[in-house]
RNA sequence: GCCGAAGUGGCGGAACAGGCAGACGCGCACGACUCAAACUCGUGUUCCCUCGGGAGUGUGGGUUCGAUUCCCACCUUCGGCACCA
């Protein structure tokens, strides 16, 4: 007898992946006569080593890009690096290290670990935001969305990390502390003259989900982010006679209105402040301006404010109403100005008590005894019927909004408005590692942008590591100082460099072509492949990369760069892999798990198998040290079946026509679990089958075409997850190079059905038998034979059954 | 407060569309193999029980012949947003 061959993954894994290679088995290129699939996985950051996270991010994405491919698609799977950023910096600071050098050698090392893990990946279309041939596009993309107005530069209040010296945009800072995304250092604020992109200006469009299949989760996260407002726009007068504008969602409480409040940095409050108030309206000022945003919007603090002394017209009914200032009202919402009606907004009504001011009751509703704006102790914000509202006075609550609304249109002293939380982004960082904006300051024309034949605009490789809050690249001795390219006298660049998420905006379409020179992309590369038709990555995304890409295409699109509303039709989201202790894994807690060590103790097949089993993958969860066993013995398993010779014997027909059938019920739930991105389940479906095999192989099923062809199949089936076993083993039984290119299997209808079934048999609901029935039984025998168990007669008890409910191959339930 | 996701054995999880709750795996227990251990293989494993059964999918109701699944009201955990007018 020969002797069975022992699984060792380091022998089998990287030859195969060298054979793969070498014959470019990955490599996929434009076929018009085949459908495209394009699968995209967020790229990661470059900061060292592949860990369990991306790991656990790209092995499903794989397989089932590798699922898609046996179905018959052409299937483009690519990656890259997302390569400028923070930490580069902050290596060479700290260790004298160029960043560029820390990047390109920790890309170097990532690389070969994500080939360790036996992936799809076509590495001919790897593409690095850091290289000046990425670069070059990420600018050129500034200079074409500025030359269509969606871009300017304005000094205003922004938000600084202290330690990663840099100003952020709105998404990046996080929480209620308002800290960094990156350090989680609580932000500043600081007044700068920043370059912003008007993602405002397509707020409503990023609202519609209608075009494509994204989590509900996402959608919800975004939808919040956006924060969009239906209400009116109302023009107030103050004594002086200059307009003040204010924002409410709610005008049918505008006859409510006893006072007003402006934020403290309104530009009128100087002007409506009298002279006997102004002491006070200035020392309040000082304080507030002093005080952190995270101070001013403590909820639990007591609501402070300062009367200034001057008195506003409410238009609606011409009545004089004072002006005060207060920290309540933020100058970054609306227009920095409200009118306060307390007896319908809480906080409104905080004030109003605090400082003695009228509390008028303008909306009662219907299930509410009368309000009486003395005695309240809360306002009441529900929707009611208008009292007190003059001419629209006993307007219903259905119709109070939109009457008043016309009301102020007809009076021409207002309209509808829509009010978003979404900010304009803010793309400006005051760093070295970053693509630079492509913009000359010259002191007669402005700030011009650099003329495309002159892009990229190179970063300098010679500058100086100072933490000092300042670009490097402004401290360099030669790089900013240059021409302007309108009248050649002497300018100077801009020295902020981009976001870097501006440069995984578009990082989709460098992977179309990474070499093309004439633009960002070959248009013909984007015509076959775009859009991007499932994208995986995680949920930490959903208001930052997920809202700017979509943002990005958006602005394309108009542009003329780009087709279609959207750029990914399909997102789904991974949960994240927690530490055995289920905290969040962290060097500092010591509850890494180093993938490399994995694939060295196990293979990198086992390791995909156990990421894509252990859990729901949408979910994660935390890892288990002791769980992975199960992926282990499940592969040494198959492993053992399929090189061990499996005598053949004189099996029974209904063993034969039994392993068919669990083979073809298999191939329908692994099928389906792949499409639907159920992963977990998919290796139990493969458990199950390979449990019965074993259990037949008893039989004497071995040597029929039933087990060659549940072989075969079972090696398709988990090709896409075990990469290099299904190979090997592909292999050694002689058939035809390479297992990743065989068609996905049939499923066979007629071999999955069951003939034989089991019918439950219920007493009023309750399991009280089991009786096996050919799956063919007429509904008259079904209960026949399910009244004919002695289990049943005995529950019922002598009682005569009232209904008997049959459910076709599965139960009869008897009322009785 | 608002929005979203999730609550099922000791653990991870399964149950396609309202029809056998706990598939598959981990762990555990017992047995076989072994001088022994590991590996491997086999059996068992929701809880209670008087061995007839009874209870059971976060809680309380409801719809239904029948609910983990649908409806209503809550509770808990996680994530996001938040003096946003």
């Amino acid at each position: 007898m020969k002797e069975q061959p022992v699984y060792i993954p380091a022998e089998i894994e990287p030859k195969w992946q060298a054979k793969w290679e070498a014959d470019g088995l990955y490599h996929s290129d434009i076929d018009p006569s085949r459908q495209k699939h394009y699968a995209l996985t967020m790229l990661p950051y470059p900061s060292g080593d592949l860990h369990i996270g991306h790991w656990y991010a790209m092995t499903p994405s794989d397989s089932r890009a590798r699922f898609m491919r046996m179905r018959g698609y052409n299937v483009v799977f690519p990656m890259g690096f997302d390569a400028f950023g923070l930490p580069a910096e902050n290596a060479a600071i700290k260790r004298g290290i160029h960043p560029k050098e820390w990047t390109y050698s920790n890309i170097d090392r990532m690389r070969e670990q994500l080939k360790s893990m036996g992936t799809m990946i076509d590495w001919r279309r790897e593409a690095i935001s850091a290289d000046p041939q990425y670069y070059h596009w990420s600018e050129w993309f500034f200079t074409q969305l500025r030359k269509n107005g969606l871009v300017y530069r304005k000094m205003s209040p922004v938000d600084w990390c202290p330690h990663c010296n840099t100003t952020l945009a709105r998404e990046q800072v996080w929480g209620e502390d308002r800290h960094c995304e990156r350090c989680g250092t609580p932000v500043i604020k600081k007044d700068l003259e920043q370059w912003f992109f008007r993602t405002t200006q397509y707020a409503d469009e990023l609202l519609d989900f209608s075009h494509i299949d994204w989590p509900d989760r996402v959608q919800a996260l975004q939808t919040n982010w956006i924060g969009r407002s239906d209400g009116t726009s109302v023009v107030f007068f103050t004594e002086s006679g200059d307009t003040l504008d204010i924002f409410t969602t709610r005008p049918d409480t505008l006859w409510g209105a006893t006072f007003m409040v402006l934020a403290p940095e309104h530009p009128l409050v100087g002007k409506v402040t009298s002279k006997e108030q102004k002491k006070v309206v200035d020392a309040y000022i000082h304080q507030a301006v002093r005080q952190t945003d995270i101070q001013r919007e403590a909820l639990d603090k007591d609501k402070t404010g300062v009367f200034t002394g001057g008195y506003a017209i409410n238009p609606v009914n011409n009545e004089r109403i004072p002006i005060w200032i207060a920290d309540y009202v933020l100058m970054t919402y609306g227009t920095g100005a409200i009118m306060a009606v307390p007896a319908h907004d809480q906080r409104d009504f905080e004030f109003a008590r605090m400082y003695g001011l009228e509390v008028r009751v303008v909306i009662q509703p219907d299930d509410t005894p009368a309000l009486d704006g003395n005695s309240m102790t809360e306002a009441i914000p529900a929707y009611g019927a208008m009292v007190n509202s003059g001419p629209l006075s006993d307007t219903p609550a259905d119709l109070a909004f939109d009457r008043t609304i016309e009301f102020l249109e007809e009076s021409g002293i207002g309209h509808f408005t829509v009010n978003y939380r979404l900010r304009d982004w803010l793309i400006s960082r005051q760093r070295y590692w970053g693509a630079p904006i492509p913009v000359i300051y010259c002191p007669v024309h402005g700030a011009v942008d650099v003329p495309e034949d002159q892009l990229p605009v190179m970063l300098p490789d010679d500058v100086e590591w100072l933490p000092t809050g300042e670009s490097p690249l402004k401290l360099h001795p030669t790089w900013k100082y240059t021409t302007c390219p309108l009248c050649g006298e002497p300018a100077e660049r801009e020295t902020d460099t981009m976001d870097t998420f501006m440069c995984s905006s578009w990082y989709h379409l460098r992977y179309l072509s990474p070499e093309y020179t004439m633009g960002p992309f070959d248009p013909q590369e984007y015509d076959y492949w775009m859009p991007v038709d499932t994208y995986t990555g995680g949920i930490e995304h959903a208001t930052m990369h997920l809202i700017y890409t979509r943002f990005f295409h958006k602005a394309l699109r108009d542009i003329g760069v780009v087709k279609g509303p959207e750029p990914m039709l399909q997102l789904r989201n991974q949960g994240i892999v927690l530490g055995e202790d289920s905290e969040k894994m962290s060097k500092s807690r010591g509850n890494v798990i180093a993938p490399d060590n994995l694939v060295a103790q196990y293979g990198a097949d086992t390791v995909r198998a156990y990421l894509v089993f252990f859990a729901r993958w949408d979910l994660g969860g935390p890892w288990n040290s002791s769980g992975i066993e199960g992926s282990v013995r499940w592969v040494r398993r198959v492993w053992n079946l399929f090189t061990e010779p499996v005598p053949a014997g004189k099996p029974a027909k209904h063993e034969l026509r039994s392993l068919r059938r669990k083979v073809h019920q298999t191939l329908q739930r692994v099928t389906h679990d792949f499409e639907n991105f159920e992963f977990n389940t998919i290796i139990s479906s493969l458990m199950e089958l390979l449990n019965e095999m074993y259990r037949l192989r008893e039989q004497g099923v071995g040597g029929s075409s039933e087990w060659e062809e549940a072989v075969d199949i079972y090696l398709r089936m988990m090709a896409p997850v075990t990469p290099h076993v299904a190979e090997e083993l592909w292999s050694r039984l002689g058939k035809p190079y390479s297992v990743h290119t065989q068609p996905w299997p049939e499923v066979d209808e007629s071999a999955a059905e069951e003939e034989q079934i089991t019918l439950v048999v219920q007493v009023n609901g309750k399991l009280r038998d089991r009786i096996d029935v050919p799956a063919a039984i007429s509904e008259a025998e079904a209960k026949q034979l399910a009244l004919a168990s002695s289990s049943i007669q005995r529950h019922l008890d002598g009682r005569e059954p009232k209904k008997v409910i049959y459910v076709p191959g599965k139960l009869v339930n008897i009322v009785g």
